[in-house]
DNA sequence: GAATATGATTCATG
DNA sequence: CATGAATCATATTC
């Protein structure tokens, strides 16, 4: 392919030497003579060809049709074809690989995982929300808290794909047109196929760079809807009343183990994202809850005292769904063990009575076995707490004493639920509370 | 507007 | 990886 230049010479020369007189012999050159009159006439020919863009549609057509018609086009044609591909040779090679496409994949992918591109809102929204929600890092919320953002989001979507399609629509357009027009030039000038296809090529990428511009801007757009949205996620919401609730009866009732499985977890979620109203509707998942435990455990543990109360509260209305639930067995009114009342108040103080000795053992049983071991813990937390309301609630000194944390790490609470053994009485001092509660 | 309550996040740990 | 602990940042309260 590369030997074909040699040929080219001569014509190229001719071609050449036409330039010279080009403006001199616009005259008319019907009967010249060989010489003379062949030069005139390629004189004339490229003359008009130069000038054909000077000249107005109608006129440029004439003239075209008439170049068409020429004796000498096709010698001419013949020259421009080996000049050409002289020129498409030397341009040849020169097609640098698009270095924007990684960024073009990054985008794309952003847009897939958005949900914004891909499949469409029908069955893909499913799948672009679980993309949507695992790219965020957050779990799987439902999506009735996201409706805005749902909103939203369609309507980047059908901003994005509306102008998509007129970026395609154009493009083709543009494409077919210039192909129309390459294909009809083709009779006049040589162009090769491949030339068409560079052309298309060309086109195309300058078009898929504007298309990437709509996708840069619809990530961006994107990017500020879902930061808007994440920072009022990250704002903090309080549960409402409701389910707090929900949840401090499942933390007192479990108080000696309040660390609710994953289905626990959820079916909290579910309980309180089902009695609430409007807007917190739908924020709960298991994360939420894991949250709430977590804050719950270290802050009960760091100043047991302060949520005493709230204790005897929950402890006393999950003894009274409990009593209901399992038959009798409430008869926590009778706070039999006065000495329990005082440690009572503080659940985790194990002190020396019996009852919690037997009780603690009992939660290490339950913690290895199975459901039934957990019930019975339940109901052994919720008359531990129904005592200690009854017994120790009117006396402020439990108060005092319930102060001291090493009750949990006394008795192992939660720390070491496996091995009761530790419920030894612990040398450490009561002065460990206020380690840090300054805050 | 400071003090406190509280949900979320981060980091270390076993 | 779940948890505890510390911390952040906001909401609520006074």
């Amino acid at each position: 392919m590369d030997e074909q230049p040699r040929l080219m010479h001569a014509h190229a020369a001719v071609g050449m030497s036409g330039h010279p007189g080009l403006s001199q012999h616009i005259t008319d050159n019907t009967g010249a003579t060989d010489g003379d009159g062949r030069k005139q006439d390629i004189g004339d020919i490229l003359h008009q060809i130069m000038t054909i863009t000077d000249q107005s549609l109608d006129e440029a057509q004439a003239r075209k049709h008439a170049l068409n018609c020429h004796r000498m086009k096709p010698a001419l044609f013949n020259v421009l074809c080996e000049v050409k591909e002289k020129t498409v040779l030397s341009i040849r090679g020169a097609q640098e690989e698009e270095s924007p496409d990684a960024q073009l994949m990054r985008l794309d992918n952003m847009l897939l995982a958005e949900g914004v591109s891909g499949p469409e809102k029908g069955g893909g929204s499913a799948a672009a929300a679980a993309a949507a929600a695992a790219s965020a890092g957050v779990g799987a919320d439902n999506s009735a808290e996201h409706s805005d953002y749902r909103a939203k989001l369609t309507q980047i979507r059908q901003i994005y794909h509306t102008e998509l399609e007129k970026y395609e629509q154009a493009c083709n357009e543009f494409t077919t047109h210039v192909m129309n027009l390459l294909r009809e030039q083709s009779r006049t000038r040589p162009i090769s196929p491949k030339e068409i296809e560079r052309m298309v090529n060309i086109i195309h990428r300058k078009f898929s760079s504007i298309q990437m511009q709509l996708k840069q801007s619809t990530c961006e757009a994107v990017m500020i809807l879902r930061s808007r949205f994440l920072d009022a996620r990250r704002k903090r919401r309080n549960f409402n009343k409701q389910a707090t609730e929900i949840l401090n009866e499942y933390f007192y009732s479990h108080l000696s183990n309040p660390y609710p499985s994953e289905e626990a977890k959820e079916e909290l979620a579910k309980k309180c994202s089902i009695t609430v109203s409007q807007f917190s509707a739908g924020h709960y998942g298991g994360i939420h809850v894991s949250n709430w435990f977590g804050n719950k455990r270290i802050r009960y543990k760091k100043n047991i005292g302060k949520f005493q109360e709230e204790a005897n509260i929950y402890a006393a209305r999950t003894a009274v769904n409990a009593a209901s639930v399992s038959a009798h067995g409430s008869q926590a009114n009778s706070p039999s063990t006065p000495n329990s009342a005082g440690s009572g108040g503080s659940f985790n103080m194990s002190n020396s009575g019996d009852l919690f000795m037997s009780v603690q053992s009992l939660n290490g049983d339950s913690y290895q076995s199975s459901q039934v071991g957990a019930n019975v813990q339940s109901q052994v937390d919720t008359l531990r707490h129904v005592i200690s309301q009854t017994g120790g609630y009117s006396d402020g000194l439990a108060a005092n004493q319930m102060y001291s944390p090493q009750g949990i790490n006394a008795n192992g609470g939660w720390q070491d639920p496996i091995t009761p053994s530790s419920v030894t009485s612990p040398t450490e001092g009561p002065g460990s509370v206020h380690s840090d509660t300054s805050n």
